[in-house]
DNA sequence: ATCGTCGTAGTCAAATTTGACCAGTCGCCA
DNA sequence: TGGCGACTGGTCAAATTTGACTACGACGAT
């Protein structure tokens, strides 16, 4: 899975309705930009991909309200919020190398309820362990692990950047258990999008 | 950069000469089906664009030794050996969060002098450092952390990140200074493919 | 004898991603 | 007052990746 899609529907999500410049600002707000490879032509292409596949409804052609191009406005079906959610939950379990992936996966964890956020990231702590022993036996040869000569450091660093990454998620997982952040069904959601005429309260 | 590239020409150049089905099974033997995900596609898309772009001699249809489909036959020509030691370099130094890429350029390292391992190594560090602040910066509002909300876990995640692999790189380095494994000019070269016959030594 | 399937070698269409480009508007400052 | 650069909104061709499929021979089991 690329990250590309969750990314879409998130944001078309938390704008209830969106055209393509919207979700590209976003992403860039979120600093996606940064760490998902998201380029203008990418969301484009899924926002029309994912109307063609019914995830999103397109409201036609919004006879954009400052000149310059037409605007197509989405917003998610029924079927875009269970794609949305089925994301989500991959991109929080599965561990696949793709840090982008979690990456949005943890910018919309609050949309779930905590306690599945916690077990979705116990879950992920399983897959970490798996990977970790699967890489451990790929790379262990009959007679003794050295005459792997170098080829063993590849092993190293995937044991090494898969017991990070488990850390890590234990300790998302306690302070998630412990009471931070606001989740589904919680109150007020926290809204990672400006609203009109806000600042940017980031340094760029 | 996709580790894709890196990786063909890497087992092309051990062979001398290899066409695409070998070139397959040593991504198989060094793990690199895990941890990139070279399909069968990619690699002849590979070797096929990459002879037109001549970094690769085709070699005209050898026709099969054991039946089957014609086999065409790679070679490096003296601007794939560019491109390879180009790409390798870029894989050791560049930190841009692909994991298979470094992997693969692990792979590769012994290729280059002990000290320029070394030093790519150490540019890497740098180059990781600098990721790390930015991460840091960008994430940082003015009114200090916490109104990010569970934001915040992105930026975390990403330094968690960035520390571990700045520690492993730190470790890797160590080794190679203190006489860790064969490097170029240093006699006998390991070679990570399988002579004819030999057994795989891995267990699958 | 022949059926299934494993290994060898590779192709192909469809989906996606990349990177460059287009065209209009707005503010501003010289 | 006109030109420059930044912002808005998007298109397009080319490159790449994915995933499924083809074809043939050998080999063991039935």
């Amino acid at each position: 899975m690329s990250a590309i899609r969750l990314l879409v529907l998130g944001a078309v999500k938390q704008h209830g309705r969106a055209h393509g410049y919207q979700v590209r600002n976003d992403l860039e707000f979120w600093g996606a930009h940064e760490w998902s490879h998201a380029k203008p032509g990418s969301i484009y292409h899924a926002l029309k991909q994912m109307a063609k596949q019914g995830l999103l409804h397109a409201h036609e052609v919004a006879p954009s309200a400052v000149g310059g191009p037409p605007r197509v406005e989405y917003e998610l079906t029924e079927g875009g919020r269970e794609e949305y959610f089925a994301l989500l939950r991959e991109a929080l379990t599965t561990y696949d190398q793709k840090m982008d992936v979690l990456s949005a996966g943890i910018g919309f964890i609050v949309d779930l309820p905590r306690e599945e956020a916690a077990e979705l990231l116990r879950q992920r702590v399983r897959a970490l362990d798996e990977w970790r022993t699967a890489v451990t036996e790929y790379y262990t040869p009959e007679g003794g692990p050295g005459q792997l000569g170098h080829i063993g450091e590849i092993m190293h660093m995937w044991v090494h950047s898969a017991d990070a990454g488990k850390e890590w998620t234990l300790g998302l997982i306690e302070r998630i258990e412990g009471g931070a952040y606001v989740f589904a069904g919680e109150g007020e959601p926290f809204v990672g999008v400006l609203a009109e005429g806000e600042e940017n309260p980031f340094a760029t």
